[in-house]
DNA sequence: CAGCTAAAGCAGGTTGATTTGCTTTAGCGA
DNA sequence: TCGCTAAAGCAAATCAACCTGCTTTAGCTG
């Protein structure tokens, strides 16, 4: 697990190459076939020497999880005061996330082909998408209601957000999005069934 | 129907080649580190040779996604009369082909790296999904329910077992995947619908 | 059972990623 | 400013997947 801001020597010249490879990663990622996305191209696109990226970073997964881990953090969620519309906005957000250009490609990197890499690389990408909804859930306690359990949330908000976005389900949009929101208040989650 | 042992020379030696490869690669996309998994790899193991697998499949990807295909194919989906049982066997059975060895490996290989292989390969994936599971719903149909659209329940089984088994949710196991079915019919929709 | 031919095997050769030893550059602290 | 050294660059070697032309095997059919 590669250290993020390189504590040694966080000068010029590091931070230019690391900026170079991360955008250069994140266009090429974006491209139709990532069949090309090679540590070599990569190094290409970003005008830096291979051997480069090779010791920085070892393998293609482990820059891919680093810049995923990299883009997951601008993201700002501020509370609205009303849970369905709090909720809405991570809907929403969740989405965007998932369908920005080479999204798959990095989703890909996180379902890695080693199982551990894939535990403590999904782990991480899990406990991003569970930060968001926490954030929420705590804002609305704070309100002195009791939203329904973060495990649900994730089921039914983020789960089909994204499957639809891998399996390509046509009209998988905002609006949709949206809907998954509003289903969950026509229900009842307050009955829901114990989930051990 | 029976387009499974190539048309053009069934006899044994191409069986027992495709057998073989297919055991190779079963076996082999079970095994930790899925990195390994290349068509060398899987020759070798089945004791036949790289080139056979090259000319015959050409790629990884065709070798799996057939053998995807393959794995699906042995599922028996009887109906028994009640459609919340039968879609409990539905998630169960859902459940069960996501977790068994090398699940991961197929998904993985689906969600391939170019974009239109990605979108074919997967469309034929949901596709067996969605089989399986207008069966169920037209069985219910047949007697005369209105049960709730294919969409919705992609959207509150399938979705969440997918997920949750990418990312090692805890906990997911057969009695999970009947709570999500529970859920749904103590949810929304039954209230617009007539349950006997 | 004998010949035809699709499919499997084999031995190169090609390509492109990854590695390695070394040299050069350029932050940073004295 | 000067020297130290981490990190970048470079070149050549290695290694593995993948391809190609050819030979061999073995179902099938007459």
């Amino acid at each position: 697990m590669p250290t993020e801001p390189l504590a040694k020597r966080p000068g010029g010249r590091s931070a230019r190459v690391q900026a170079a490879v991360y955008q250069a990663l994140t266009d090429l990622a974006g491209e139709r076939d990532v069949t090309r996305l090679t540590i070599p191209a990569v190094a290409e696109r970003a005008g830096v020497n291979p051997t480069t990226i090779y010791r920085r970073w070892g393998t293609l997964q482990a820059l891919l999880a680093e810049v995923a881990v990299a883009r997951g953090t601008d993201a700002p969620p501020s509370s609205s005061g009303d849970l369905r519309t709090d909720l809405e906005a991570y809907a929403v957000r969740t989405l965007a996330d998932l369908t920005r250009p080479g999204g798959i490609a990095f989703f890909r990197a996180e379902v890695s082909p080693d199982i551990d890499e894939r535990r403590s690389g999904l782990r991480e990408c899990l406990q991003r998408a569970t930060a968001g909804l926490d954030m929420v859930l705590e804002a609305s306690r704070g309100r002195g209601e009791t939203p329904p359990p973060a495990e649900r949330l994730l089921d039914q908000i983020v789960a089909p957000l994204y499957f639809r976005v891998v399996f390509s389900v046509p009209d998988t949009d905002e609006a949709y999005a949206r809907a998954l929101v509003a289903d969950l208040f026509s229900g009842t989650w307050h009955s829901a069934v114990e989930l051990h």
